[in-house]
RNA sequence: GCGGGUGUAGCUUAAUGGUAAAGCUCCAGCCUUCCAAGCUGGUCACGAGGGUUCGAUUCCCUUCACCCGCUCCA
């Protein structure tokens, strides 16, 4: 343990505010409030010069760990996979076939005295013969009923009750009823309809605009391009389709920072293959993703891979496994970073039927067997991704004049090296301009001369650039110059000559 | 979406019914041979809109944004 570590514990059991994070993003350019300038707007974000670095750092390694060079299979081959990038408005038949919507656009209702919210259709209201409240409840069994009656029922019985589900009562009748938990009645907000999807129209002109959506999630563009892919590719069963692209929802409430946001970016995956096999590869992908996460900097300490209870499955779904995140916010609680779903042939079935185009695969190497292929999908967001690297990487470190640094490993961090003469005089920086001419063919890389080193140390250490290469007397003397290392602060002195093989190899891992 | 809280510069804080002060940051210059040193100068704020008023950053209303709790997350 270093002397410092002594001295004054780091970070390991302080508590990481979330505002602190949110600051530094702001001050160093990771991340901005979109329409900050105007008060911003509720639900959205803008990444900084830094912040797109980090994002494309981890987009380009997703991209390279499953399209360039895709891991090796149960089977010692490399398994196939191609890349895609799909429009973002589609036909809006799509999102109806893939349930988007129509199905889950339900109204809901608010309850103003107790805060609670239902929805509308699952509120079930016993409507009395006489003018006493009516009284609403959750379920509809009868034991259920029964047992709600007894606390508010006044001695009735189900029998003088006319039962009716919210949705069938007009709004001007809702004064008269008792919300579930409520002691008044008339608490209830009139329905509101929740669509997440956001709508556009296509047309320039108002009158003949055809409704459309920006699209939901990445997977519904690699499903009707399935058949595409295979009619051209080359490709045989199984086999991926790899996108990343922005998606877009009309969250009901934005929160945490970027967590939870309206609009957002997703690394997604979809594996067809034979029926038979989905399970093998539901677990090979699930064990792929979490490497991946390992890889990227992730502490396995703040990783779960938490396999969803079959009532909690979304009913055509074989089997999930969240891939989560302990973040700061739901400290000491995980938070989704990715969800591996065994989707089976749900969505192939529905895009099959909605589009009446036959989907289905003609294996060769199975007897010329016919079948729709199921899917497993290793589902990714890429911004929540990005908000794991910068809650992992920050990391409180009270003997430096920083306060903070952020602990990026080598092949995430923004900026690879920061090439700092140790003066602003005549003999450093034209040796330090001709280091950073040659470096930049090859790295993200800084040249920062003003001001005194301890600053630009200390700024370096909040953008999370793990090496400076200090240029000073030494080495115009014997062509040396110092290496810092952001971490543990240490230096040592290389060849000037060598840099760029050292930085190479550091990021490489 | 509901309830509560907050809103003065990038940050931390002042003052005021008569349009705002300071420290740090930031920028420029000087100085500086290794961790936010020093000197000089400079940029930058009352979240937005409306009302009351001769005059509003201050009082009132609305709205927006952020934080916390609930809800939601197909």
């Amino acid at each position: 343990m270093s002397q410092a570590a002594q001295t004054q514990e780091p970070s390991e059991n302080t508590p990481i505010d979330m505002k602190d994070i949110v600051a530094l993003c702001k001050r160093r350019g990771f991340i901005f409030a979109a329409s900050d300038i105007y008060g911003g707007i509720n639900g959205f974000w803008d990444y900084g010069p830094l912040g797109t670095e980090l994002k494309n750092n981890l987009r380009d390694y997703w991209w390279k760990s499953m399209v360039t060079t895709p891991p090796i299979g149960p089977d010692g081959v490399p398994v196939q996979i191609v890349g895609l990038d799909s429009a973002i408005i589609q036909n809006p038949e799509v999102w109806v076939a893939s349930g988007h919507v129509g199905g889950f656009s339900d109204p809901m209702v608010d309850c103003r005295e107790t805060q609670k919210r239902y929805r509308a259709d699952h509120l079930v209201i016993l409507i009395p013969s006489d003018d006493t409240p009516w009284i609403a409840t959750i379920e509809d069994d009868e034991d259920f009923l029964k047992a709600r009656l007894k606390k508010v029922g006044k001695g009735k019985s189900l029998s003088d009750f006319t039962q009716k589900n919210l949705t069938e009562i007009d709004f001007s009748d809702f004064d008269k009823i008792l919300a579930p938990d409520a002691k008044e009645k008339g608490t209830l907000t009139e329905p509101k309809e929740f669509n997440l999807l956001f709508e556009t129209g296509i047309g320039a002109s108002a009158q003949d605009k055809v409704t459309a959506y920006l699209r939901g999630e990445t997977a519904q563009g690699i499903f009707i391009n399935y058949k595409n892919v295979l009619d051209s590719c080359r490709v045989k069963m199984p086999f991926g389709i790899a996108q990343v692209g922005k998606a877009f929802r009309n969250e009901v409430n934005p929160r945490n920072f970027i967590f939870r946001s309206r609009e957002f970016e997703q690394m997604e995956m979809e594996w067809f293959c034979h029926p038979d096999d989905a399970p093998k590869w539901f677990e090979f992908w699930k064990s792929e993703r979490q490497k991946f996460w390992q890889t990227v900097g992730l502490n396995s300490d703040n990783i779960l891979m938490r396999d969803h209870d079959a009532d909690e499955l979304v009913f055509y779904s074989k089997g999930t496994c969240d891939i989560e995140y302990k973040y700061p916010f739901t400290d000491p609680d995980f938070g989704e970073l990715e969800g591996i779903a065994n989707r089976g042939d749900y969505d192939l079935t529905q895009h099959q039927e909605h589009s009446k185009t036959k989907l289905e695969y003609l294996d060769p190497e199975r007897n010329n067997e016919k079948y729709l292929p199921h899917v497993i999908e290793p589902a990714a967001g890429l911004t929540r991704g990005v908000l794991a690297l910068l809650c992992e990487a920050y990391t409180i470190d009270p003997n430096r004049p920083s306060g903070a640094y952020m602990n990026f490993t080598p092949a995430m961090a923004p900026k690879k090296a920061a090439i700092l003469p140790l003066t602003a005089k005549e003999e450093h920086v034209p040796l330090a301009q001709k280091l950073y001419l040659e470096l930049r063919e090859e790295f993200a890389i800084d040249l920062d001369i003003k001001q005194n080193i301890g600053k630009r140390y200390a700024r370096q250490d909040e953008i999370g650039t793990p090496y400076c290469f200090t240029i000073d007397n030494d080495t115009v003397a014997d062509g040396t110059v110092t290496v810092r290392e952001r971490n543990t602060m240490a230096q040592e002195r290389i060849a000037i000559d060598k840099v760029a093989e050292y930085l190479r190899e550091k990021i490489k891992g």
